[in-house]
DNA sequence: TCATGATAGTTGACATTGCATCTGTTGTAA
DNA sequence: TTACAACAGATGCAATGTCAACTATCATGA
């Protein structure tokens, strides 16, 4: 019998997480994206398009952490926003190939210092020791969460490696 | 004119955090949650109210960082629930005191120990120095959002301290 | 080459969210 | 005491998100 588990939020990873990814998100969503129009996720699917490259959508839901139907008609909207382009794949006719048009690439160009500067903000005061475990840390989380979908999926969704 | 900002998003600290915080979120939902009907938000209500005690709707929302339209309607669902009860505060009578109910509390006891769990899960592998800058970086990340607020405040939002 | 199952994407029905707005309460001070 | 601004909360409505089907394509192998 374990002693009764207390539960201390201001010590708890996972809303410490959480609070940090909403605050940042929130105020780039007021200050930057509001006056083009922009959500958070829309601002997302361009990030990832802009860094990476153009992407199925499956692969942008699995970047983004989107869900795929939600994703479908987020990038619908953008389409119609003429920041990107949805074609069908060279290799295969099922998939679909999302793409930054002109205006979304030069849409990014502009946003991304600004995301930089944000990230900026946020960081201050920080060593960069501090900075550099802060990363080791959440990438080796995500990689601990990735991989428990493989060990307890009782979904089934074993996805990539 | 600064060099041309490229966005790399493995190293981007907002993608990282977010990143975490949805995979943990999304796993702990569908692995603890979803058996009891519950989504994140809801969850994410009853561990404050867990461990910080009854609050206001307007403090629950701050903590949540869950709007306040939406909390109020969120709240409404758990009562249906039986989870939490909403009464008048004592000292002013435009205030709402949110609370968990014993068969809200009981869910939360049982439910405490499994996201203790998913957090030693995500951090197995970590060592206690990691982990002690990150929540140091994450608390200090937290404060510099909050505080951007009171400065370049557009929308005259200017919350606590 | 024809079935079969997996994959990628879309859509309909329904639930949830978010903004603007409204009601009611409290504090202040004229 | 009355007027007024700030505050706490609730609600209408449009926008968004989610789950479960559904369509279409592809890979496989009998």
């Amino acid at each position: 019998m374990k002693a009764r588990a207390r539960l201390d939020l201001g010590d708890f990873l996972p809303y410490l997480t959480n609070r940090v990814g909403m605050i940042v998100a929130e105020q780039f969503g007021a200050d930057a994206l509001a006056e083009h129009g922009l959500s958070i996720a829309m601002w997302r699917v361009m990030a990832v398009l802009a860094s990476r490259g153009s992407q199925r959508q499956i692969d942008l839901a699995d970047l983004t952490s989107i869900e795929v139907s939600t994703l479908s008609r987020l990038v619908t909207r953008l389409i119609r926003k003429g920041l990107v382009t949805r074609m069908r794949s060279a290799n295969s006719n099922r998939e679909v190939t999302v793409k930054l048009s002109p205006k979304g690439q030069s849409l990014a160009n502009h946003l991304i210092p600004i995301a930089l500067d944000f990230e900026a903000a946020a960081i201050a005061g920080l060593s960069a020791k501090d900075i550099a475990a802060l990363k080791h840390c959440l990438r080796r989380m995500f990689g601990n969460m990735k991989n428990r979908v493989a060990t307890a999926d009782k979904r089934g969704r074993g996805s990539s490696s």
